[in-house]
RNA sequence: GUGGGCGUAGCCUAGCGGUUAAGGCACCUGGUUGUGGCCCAGGAGAUCGAGGGUUCGAAUCCCUCCGUCCACCCCA
């Protein structure tokens, strides 16, 4: 309940897993989203925006029915027509859909789009982890060649490095296709199938619904288990290995360092061959701040003409969260640059032409408080780091004047109203 | 969905069964007649997260709920 019960008037808070971007977080979103893009630009990649609920149908099947992320994180309503939405849990599978439903394959191929947008799961927040967070997000569809894999893992430490992130890892894996995989989940499914009750509960769940996940699981007693189970990697089809091994050495053409992570499984059921997980410096238990990979059947079991792509997706709030904690300095944001004092009703009035004059001359102005003694309004100033206070009173009136104070040494000097613009510029 | 810590003004914190809940920061005003930053004085701001219970009496004890943080699950 975002709504707090009480007796008279209620107060309202954020919904759960939810959070305000206030003013003083906003040299960080900027610089986000500015480097983001700046990089997506270099890139090639152009930007799209995509609604934020979808039919639910697109998800369910995009994402897959049995997945974690659709089976119990996705925020699923019925609009007053009757329609079944869902906000988008995931950025992929909106822009799929977006490929097909605008026709992008008569464009040239590979289309290279970027987004950053919100994405919803109704999950249980914690530290860098939230019902509603922003993707910064790309994808590259109509190229099943290794090289676009390498592009987009290029396009994302770049991205990291622009921002300043220091020790970011790379893991990488190939999770195979539909030629290699299911024969791999099932010699995984019988080398378990004996040995059930050695496992965790969790994992005999697994078992079931995702055996991939079983090598992923942290608790002790299944370690021994993962450690002797088949391995994927030995067991890729010739075109998948070949894949792997194309970007592998592409990867290291732009020494790019990675870590191959044979364990490596992720949250989607539509990734095929390359996945890719970017992890920060600090272990915190949000282990991951960008992944992404591969996914060349989405687009055909979204309707469309079997069309490969691959792309990732990179948390704003957790790249955020590790530029704090690594003290990365943000740019500043430009204060007010004039605060326009006034001292009497006269002067008031003309005090509004006064900071209309220096906005068209494009410098922030703001005017003082009604009722204020000059003193306050200074204060005042002084308190919103304006850099001048232009004052205004009987006296500059009556000689069409105003006194220009500069905040930082106390100088003040008089002059016409007319130069007051010229007088507050860089300077 | 599971387990645990925490919830006193915008922020940080004191009070831990008994008169009108205390302090710091921030905010507003004033320290005479038109001038900021330091200092001084004053002011406003809290139904002590919400609801219920125990008690003569609860911010203080108990229960429920909500929120938040941490871990798990999962994920960006």
């Amino acid at each position: 309940m975002a709504e707090q019960e009480g007796k008279g008037a209620s107060r309202f808070q954020t919904p759960r897993g939810t959070a305000d971007v206030l003013p003083e977080d906003e040299p960080y979103w900027r610089f986000v989203r500015e480097t983001g893009e700046r990089i997506c630009h270099r890139f090639g990649y152009r930007r799209i925006e995509t609604p934020m609920f979808e039919a639910a149908g697109l998800f369910l099947r995009g994402v897959g029915a049995g997945t974690d992320i659709v089976e119990k994180e996705v925020y699923i309503f019925e609009d007053r027509g009757g329609d079944k939405l869902a906000l988008r849990p995931e950025g992929t599978a909106n822009v799929c859909r977006a490929y097909l439903e605008h026709g992008m394959q008569s464009l040239p191929q590979p289309v290279r789009l970027f987004y950053i947008s919100p994405v919803f799961r109704y999950d249980r927040p914690q530290a860098g982890r939230y019902r509603q967070h922003t993707q910064l997000g790309v994808e590259a569809i109509g190229d099943g060649e290794a090289l676009v894999d390498a592009e987009v893992i290029d396009l994302l430490a770049s991205f990291y490095d622009a921002l300043g992130l220091a020790g970011i890892t790379l893991q990488l894996n190939s999770i195979g296709d539909s030629a290699c995989r299911p024969a791999y989940v099932e010699s995984l499914r019988s080398y378990y199938s004996e040995r059930l009750d050695q496992v965790c509960a969790d994992c005999r769940a697994r078992f079931e619904k995702n055996p991939l996940r079983m090598l992923d699981c942290k608790e002790e007693r299944c370690q021994p288990l993962i450690a002797e189970a088949p391995v994927l990697s030995d067991r890729l089809c010739d075109p998948c290995a070949e894949h792997f091994a194309a970007l592998r050495s592409q990867l290291d053409e732009l020494e790019i360092s990675y870590i191959v992570a044979p364990r490596l499984v992720r949250g989607f059921d539509y990734y095929t061959r390359t996945v890719f997980e970017f992890q920060p410096a600090e272990e915190g238990s949000q282990s991951s701040i960008g992944a992404g990979g591969r996914y060349d059947g989405l687009i055909e079991l979204l309707g469309g003409r079997p069309t490969p792509g691959t792309g990732f997706g990179s948390g704003v709030e957790r790249i955020i969260l590790n530029l704090k904690r690594q003290n990365v300095p943000m740019p500043a944001l430009p204060a007010v640059r004039v605060y326009v004092a006034h001292l009497s009703e006269a002067a008031q009035r003309a005090s509004l032409r006064l900071a209309r004059r220096l906005r068209e001359g494009d410098v922030a102005a703001v005017v003082g408080g009604g009722g204020r003694s000059l003193k306050a309004q200074l204060r005042h100033a002084d308190a919103l780091g304006v850099r001048y206070a232009a004052i205004l009173g009987d006296q500059e009136l009556a000689k069409g004047e105003v006194t220009l104070r500069d905040m930082l040494n106390g100088e003040q000097r008089s002059l016409p109203e007319s130069d007051l613009l010229a007088g507050v510029r860089d300077g």
